[in-house]
DNA sequence: TCAAAAGTGTTTCTGCTACACCCATGC
DNA sequence: GCATGGGTGTAGCAGAAACACTTTTGA
């Protein structure tokens, strides 16, 4: 079976740059998968596909994350569009990064499956050589990651359901690289309204165990209409 | 002369919603071409078209533009891509979208070329019914300008070269649909010093002219890289 | 001399920053 | 009882917001 156009048309694919953070090594992570073809064989590289005929770009994203990682169910938005014409060795091939946001210790456990050679994280310091520009897709999503970080409440996507503030702050400090003075950190994500206080501790820690608090995904949309700005 | 591929493929355009602030009417709009084929025909639309073998997706955003309403060398960045497989009746068609703006005044006249019917300016309040998602894509740039226009210094790039604080006021009060206080705004935006005061003032008033500014975009890179945020 | 917008300073108030000590728990 | 991180209050300061009058110019 073959398709014929009148005109040329380039391939159309959707990557996925997947981030995680690791609340023990304190560490933000993205999800690469190991090339089983040609080009770039056995090269590391993002999850990511071409785009079916009748697929929706996000649908597709979905999909090859799935299909690579056994991933689903996950936080993700759309990146950017790379189109440079040799970015691919096999032809012209555009393709829409999407960017995705993991509960890291819920998918600790990822499947190499039939699509790659293996999918694995890596700490955002220590990537390997990555296959066609998917370095500087990386670079981008990190640039995105960080700037929205602070303007919207996407934090969370990263820990689990239940989290003590401090684990909360230290993702801040490790994506942002800075340190945050811990009182006003706390007043000020307290202030906002939009945690939920539970009557749960932290568990088999060596000292105070802290309380657990838990995003409140509603709250924060009706405060959101009403002009409120999450900023930290 | 056609081509074929062993897998079906989507066409690939960019579409570009592009900005003008009319000072005079205070008004902001957008930039559309009536179009001359089918589908859609006679109906208005972005200006936009396929995207080339060998271009990158910039370029061809630049071209389209130049093609269809004869606008050059102006501010462009990549907005979203738009996928969903019914956008189009012609079949499986991707959009990139691109974000344009412009200094409408030195844009007023504008050449309805051979690809075109007729280009026009819109006020963003009255635009026609339009071609395809273009009402949706429009929605999306115009979001996107009122979050950029509060953090990055966008806004000179409706202006002339030269303007007066007030009209800087007036675009800031238009685009974002809230009134600022003339005092305030005045130190905050000199306070910034990314502003160079001509010697220079407007003409032909029937007022005390006021003094024009020009953006110092130098100035700003030097700030800007060293940590300075840009935010009104 | 009137209309219309330019231009200017000060006070108030809010909210951020900086900072040090006691608390609870497991080992 | 000691080490470890959890949890709290306040004083000082910087920057935003609110506010009214004088100036300049052309008609």
């Amino acid at each position: 079976m073959s398709y014929t156009y009148e005109y040329p048309r380039p391939a159309l694919t959707v990557d996925c740059v997947v981030f995680g953070f690791d609340g023990e090594e304190r560490a933000l992570k993205v999800l690469l998968i190991q090339r089983k073809g040609e080009p770039y064989k056995n090269c590391w590289a993002l999850p990511g596909g071409f785009v079916g005929m009748e697929e929706d770009l996000e649908t597709a994203a979905i999909r090859e994350l799935k299909e690579e990682t056994g991933l689903s169910n996950i936080f993700l938005e759309q990146l950017y569009s790379f189109g440079q014409p040799n970015r691919d060795p096999r032809g012209r091939v555009v393709s829409v990064a999407y960017f995705a946001l993991v509960k890291h210790g819920k998918h600790k456990k990822l499947h190499a499956t039939t699509d790659a050679l293996d999918a694995r994280w890596f700490p955002i310091k220590q990537t390997p050589e990555l296959a066609f520009d998917h370095a500087n897709i990386l670079k981008v999503a990190l640039e995105r990651l960080r700037g929205k970080l602070r303007y919207q409440p996407i934090g969370f996507e990263l820990l689990p359901e239940k989290f003590p503030l401090s684990e909360l702050r230290h993702l801040y400090e490790t994506i942002l690289e800075k340190t945050l003075e811990k009182r006003n950190f706390r007043k000020k994500i307290l202030k906002m309204k939009v945690l939920k206080a539970l009557d749960e501790h932290q568990q088999g820690v060596a000292h105070r165990a802290a309380r657990l608090y838990s995003f409140d995904k509603e709250k924060y949309e009706q405060l959101r209409q009403r002009g409120f700005n999450f900023e930290l």
